[in-house]
DNA sequence: TGAATATGATAGTATCGCTATTATATTTGC
DNA sequence: GCAAATATAATAGCGATACTATCATATTCA
């Protein structure tokens, strides 16, 4: 069992999967089998096989396979915001730390030992490629309001905090750090599946992936001498 | 039949529905029934009593409803695209062309007459809360090997060119552009159902919007005297 | 008018998403 | 250590989805 364990949100599980063995392979299979084959062709029945289990135990755990990734999606910006807070905390300078911001989002994700069951690094791809199917849904409101949003909002937030003050006056805060957060990702997507919507190298595109971060949100955060 | 229609690929269908009233009916109601009810409860069978005809009769057109929505995305880029066209043609100065796009991908989208049987507003909110379901997919790299993805593509290369011109030592043009594009529609969506992620007004959010673009845009392509 | 083509009507299949029931382990509280 | 509570396994079933197939009937157009 980790040391550590994130307080997700209760309305995402019914049961809480990070406290039995059982729930941990719940989670450890899913990241494995929706990384390798995709949400859509995802099914708890072919979870239970895989995890020796069946398909009534896992639904114990989660209402749906919505619910799941939902789940993955939260733990995912959990984990994000507290390696936020591990890199920026007691330093000053807000500049600084939006850097530091940054280059956590640009960068390649590699597997945390923190956190046994969970490999980072497909769970980012997963991100990549089903983040927007978990927010842009019809029943985006009714989730919304059981919080079911709250890892990214609360990303998002930490970071436009920091954003606020490098720059107190503009305008667009919010909307350029959730932007920019969901620019991450597209554009490693791009990259390696539609390269002409992309700028980067597809040979270790993060580099540059932070570059063209970091001239977004620093440009418009530093009022240009009219 | 509309005087004017566009030329999609024609591996997004199997029989072309913009020639026959069939077809065209598929087309409008599809509109009508993915914006009111989601893609996720969209069927062929729901839409073919709608239209009073039958499942078999809707799989001729199209292979199966994703690729409906591939057709659906398509033709609605390739109108941003005509829409381009017709406001930036005769112009000169480059700065101007690339301030009618940024106006175009932000402004509310209205009904189109010239396009009898498409509406051009539902479109458009699918296109906000469909697209990336459309894009992030395994089958990523067969549909684009296919062409199916032509719509966007070609959509962005011209902003792109028009950018390149705006600053042509800029490095990241393909990525700025696609990046805006995507942000346009998501953006939206926040400020309606995520306001917290969004700094824009929630009644007419346009108008910022487009200064939003604008500023990231030409903040990027304008070097600061340093 | 006859041949080709488009559409309608109907049926069928494998899978999915989920619920229900009952039996068997396993844990825990006393 | 034993009974009671709880978690899991095993199995079945239901309505819907995403197609495919077949055959009959319109419609068009040569």
């Amino acid at each position: 069992m980790s040391l550590l364990s994130f307080k997700l949100n209760e309305k995402l599980y019914l049961r809480d999967p990070q406290h039995t063995q059982l729930g941990q392979n719940i989670i450890k299979k899913s990241i494995e089998m929706i990384d390798k084959m995709g949400f859509e062709l995802f099914t708890f029945k072919k979870l239970a096989e895989q995890i020796e289990s069946t398909e009534a135990s896992v639904y114990r755990y989660f209402e749906n396979k919505h619910h799941l990734l939902l789940y993955l999606i939260s733990w995912y910006w959990n984990w994000m915001e507290y390696r936020i807070e591990l890199s920026t905390s007691g330093l000053k300078d807000p500049a600084e730390k939006l850097r530091i911001c940054l280059r956590i989002l640009a960068e390649e994700k590699k597997f945390d030992p923190t956190f046994e069951f969970v490999n980072e690094a497909a769970l980012s791809r997963i991100v990549i490629s089903e983040l927007d199917k978990a927010y842009l849904t019809k029943d985006v409101d009714d989730f919304n309001k059981d919080g079911l949003y709250g890892g990214f909002k609360s990303f998002c937030k930490k970071v436009a905090v920091i954003a606020q003050e490098v720059c107190p006056s503009y305008p667009f805060t919010s909307s350029l750090i959730s932007s920019v957060a969901l620019i991450a990702n597209h554009q490693v997507f791009f990259t390696n599946h539609l390269p002409s919507l992309s700028s980067l190298p597809k040979d270790n595109p993060y580099e540059k992936l932070y570059e063209f971060m970091e001239s977004i949100v620093f440009l418009s955060l530093t009022p240009s001498t009219k």
